[in-house]
DNA sequence: AGCGGTTTGTATCTTTTGTTACAAAATATA
DNA sequence: TATATTTTGTAACAAAAGATACAAACCGCT
């Protein structure tokens, strides 16, 4: 649990004293539960969110209301798509919910929009949180054109793992199917192909991954 | 043909008076024939581009050389990825080709780093530049994750007809199936089926798009 | 232990897309 | 005009993914 004092001070290397002071003064705390939604497509952003703790999963949801995990935010990151709409006054095109609790400071808009003129590290920070996002998204692009759903089921699984920094993972195949953008069944069925080639163990929702994976 | 004054004012409306009369004196003018590649990924971004005349395609190249049309740049437009690239010296991650014969107005980075702090309606079109882009690359990923092939091809000669003005495109079978992450027999396939419904009509190396589609 | 809801396993069938191979048509070039 | 090259058409087959349906297993709860 943080005070605005001591989540600030998480940023002292990022950013100059002058605007770790601002921060302190403009910013809000905010704590999330685990599967909360905090934004939805069509919603305006009235702030930023910097993650102090905790994972949030950024998805795209379509007009069908089809939905595809586009990446996570971790402690320290932010969501450039935020970022940019926030700028721009323009309404959120993305989903963001919270994987696990999680803690955030947020920032108003109208005091963002001049820091990126009077501090270099904010600007610094926004141009490098929006240039590892589309790096990201690209990668997630190669990955939906070009690669197989065994494929992309793997690096999913292995990703959650590193994220949550556990080899056993607490999902339904729904829930995969989900972020993937593909059926419970067809999940099931590559789970169950790579249970027998020994790379991982499905118990009642986990999914344990072995050494071969 | 331009010089750089005509050129800056095509942005007249766009920026303010004082960034107009520095664009005229930092930016240099850059001709290219269509088919060129001025970009490819690796490759490191001294510059910034504005579009003056003719299309640019964007496209991603991933590691085993896949490739996949992202979007297009147009007249009055710039490269958000560029932008980004640039502003964090980072190396692109992108394929910019010219579709026709275009003309550039091309701004140093160093110049542009300060434009940021300085011009509110550069930092404006900086960010409205990312915005459509995120925008677009969202949609891209709808498509190729959920829509199935045959959709995307029509979506694709649709936008090929707007972009070009006519309904006559000319492209080999190949050349759409390489920006649509497809092989060549596919793309043949597919428009044969369209021709039965009569959608379009296929010659050598042309499509007519018909009134149905 | 029994019940109801959720989750998983699996079979079957269909559709979509990819692959290979070869011939025919159109065009370019000598 | 003859020949080479590029482009297109199509068949046949394979692989991947989606859809539907139903049973079995699991869990929480009483």
């Amino acid at each position: 649990m943080f005070n605005v004092k001591a989540a600030v001070s998480k940023f002292e290397s990022v950013f100059e004293p002058a605007l770790l002071a601002e921060l302190e003064t403009n910013s809000m705390l905010m704590t999330v539960k685990g599967g909360d939604t905090m934004l939805n497509p069509g919603q305006t952003i009235r702030a930023v969110p910097l993650l102090l703790s905790g994972t949030f999963k950024v998805s795209r949801v379509n007009d069908e209301g089809q939905k595809i995990l586009l990446y996570y935010v971790k402690e320290g990151e932010s969501c450039a798509m935020t970022f940019t709409c926030c700028m721009m006054s323009h309404f959120s095109v993305i989903r963001g919910t919270a994987e696990e609790d999680s803690e955030l400071l947020c920032v108003p808009m109208d005091v963002m929009d001049g820091w990126m003129v009077k501090y270099p590290t904010w600007k610094r920070f926004v141009m490098q949180t929006i240039l590892n996002r589309f790096t990201e998204i690209l990668k997630s692009i190669d990955d939906i054109a070009f690669k197989k759903l065994d494929d992309r089921l793997v690096n999913y699984l292995k990703e959650k793992a590193k994220a949550t920094g556990s080899s056993l993972i607490n999902l339904t195949h729904q829930q995969i199917g989900d972020d993937l953008g593909t059926s419970r069944v067809v999940v099931s069925r590559l789970l169950k192909k790579l249970e027998i080639d020994n790379k991982l163990l499905l118990y009642y929702n986990q999914v344990k991954l072995l050494s071969e994976l």
